[in-house]
DNA sequence: TTGTAAGCGTTATCAT
DNA sequence: ATGATAACGCTTACAA
């Protein structure tokens, strides 16, 4: 049927080793033989067969990116920036999304991945995720994206500052009553949540200002839930004058509850969000940013350069990545 | 190392074909063995090795999704509908994205396609783009997302009647000076906007309405040049009244260009988009809505339905999905 | 530097 | 209903 490594060996009257050597571009070939099994591969319309690599090699070339969303923005931002790494590593990537506890039920991902890919890159799943645990489980080599585990590489921004960072704006702008649009009641450690929240406490705590339980309210990481939140927020009996909203999605939501309530993000309220989602910069949201694509894109780096290098047995390290503010027209000076 | 087809049929007592058969499902195998073999091999923690089915069967159980982008809206929403199917079939979705007129370049798809997939999925690229024909040359089964051509399955909305129903509810609210915020300034046949803008044409004759050239700008199908485009509009000598942007993001745009010149969707001028994104409810924006996941699922459906039954020479035929008028606060009655 | 040949783990054909 | 075995197309010691 179609050409095989056997016919350009033939039309070059080499073995198919040697085909195989030169066009994989390893040593000990001589460069005009090389050469010319290239050209007869070119002319002969010459396509390998990952099939038959894979199962002579026993490397597939293929790595796995799982991730419990694909069309929200900080996932598909994620997505974008391994992609493009592994387009240009050459590698096949997989896209497998997992169920969350409110989706739908979906096959478990580990499974699938054995004998399948090399290595795995899994995109902010909850570090308590029975199906990250299975995925762990399978001990090849993984990054984490957006989440930090103990003993496993990972890339994330450091969640702590930010959330500080972010508290700290407001407290710089005078604010004192603080409030603070979080995830889920719950939290687990380890988590973007949690970590956000441990560091508006820093702030708070390091400008002896108190944290008022009441102006706490969740979001879930939706613009709806952050809708609700606000809402939350704003028939307190006394509203907070300034809200960090730990997602930009979600202060999107607040945004809209403020306008129901016919206030003005900056006049009335001062919010923050962190991300740097495409719309804040519509929305004049004030905004840490996080350089989500850039995530994707160093992980996907570090995990192939462990499966071109090193066994798996070698690790790589954790990274962290910088995070920016962007003052906009959301916050302002605290008026009495 | 692992364990394999072999280690099963040994433990059985069977031979490796009749494991073969067993696993898979096909038909005459007594069902007492059937069920000893599905023990075992579970016990075994067996897995079969994708590479060696793939190399025997000529099959390799995935589908590529190509697209040109990955982290817009539009893209990633078809791509989780797309993704949500591809893994019910326990198909493996191949995630490529290709190089765009202005995007940084990137390896050419076809190749990386070629004895890799069953199938492929392509979301929305230009139809005169060169790579897609490249791909079509392939002639492996393949379907189209949001763009048509000739003898080649797909599945989209209706263009010309989205856009027909966009301008005639500006029409039907009273407005006569309507403006419209194309793609890009020149266009292809067979693309959504070319389709769009004829909907335009239709309901603007329809209604006996001239078309004034001057009230045509070009977003290119982004945010920022939505706003780009309205100001241009913005600042033409005699205004519209009324705004037809061919995509949410581009009216988005247009929405922040008002807000710079002090003006109201709805109230001072009336603005509709096609879409239905996400933050378009948020924003008040009216729109056409199109089912963008459904977009997806239907594909990969028709897909996998294609690969399983039939030969590479029976085709799917087209299919085009309904669209939605919402009606929101940035459309509203002409006031002189 | 190049060739030989033994795998790699299935599937599928043909017997039985 | 089950078994034997020849593919499938490549990689990789090991030889030469």
């Amino acid at each position: 049927m179609a050409i095989t490594i056997k016919d350009v060996a033939d039309a070059a009257g080499v073995s198919t080793a040697t085909v195989s050597r030169a066009l994989r571009g390893l040593p000990n070939v001589d460069s005009t033989t090389r050469e010319r099994i290239q050209k007869i591969a070119t002319d002969l319309d010459y396509v390998i067969s990952p099939s038959a690599s894979r199962l002579a090699s026993g490397r597939t070339g293929s790595i796995a990116v799982i991730t419990p969303h694909i069309a929200r923005w900080y996932f598909s931002t994620v997505l974008s920036g391994v992609e493009s790494v592994l387009q240009s590593a050459g590698m096949d990537l997989l896209l497998m999304s997992v169920s969350t506890p409110d989706g739908q039920h979906r096959l478990p991902p580990a499974p699938r991945l054995r004998r399948r890919v090399d290595g795995v890159l899994v995109i902010a799943l909850p570090p308590q995720d029975p199906q990250l645990h299975e995925v762990l489980g399978l001990s090849m080599p993984t990054s984490l994206i957006g989440l930090t585990m103990p003993e496993v590489p990972s890339v994330t921004i450091d969640d702590v500052l930010a959330g500080q960072i972010a508290t700290q704006h407001l407290i710089n702008l005078g604010h004192t009553r603080i409030g603070v649009i979080n995830g889920a009641p719950i939290v687990s450690p380890y988590t973007a949540e949690n970590d956000r929240f441990l560091g508006f406490q820093h702030a708070m705590h390091g400008a002896d200002l108190p944290i008022d339980p009441l102006l706490e309210a969740y979001g879930y990481f939706t613009i709806a839930g952050g809708e609700q939140a606000m809402t939350a927020l704003l028939t307190h009996k006394n509203p907070p004058s300034a809200v960090f909203a730990m997602s930009d999605e979600m202060a999107f939501g607040a945004m809209k509850a403020m306008r129901n309530h016919g206030l003005q993000p900056g006049r009335d309220i001062s919010l923050i969000g962190i991300d740097g989602h495409d719309m804040s910069e519509f929305l004049d949201l004030t905004t840490v940013v996080q350089p989500v694509q850039e995530l994707g894109r160093i992980a996907a780096e570090a995990l192939v350069l462990q499966l071109r290098t090193a066994g798996p047995d070698v690790v790589a390290d954790s990274v962290r990545l910088p995070t920016q503010l962007i003052v906009r027209g959301s916050t302002a000076p605290f008026r009495a």
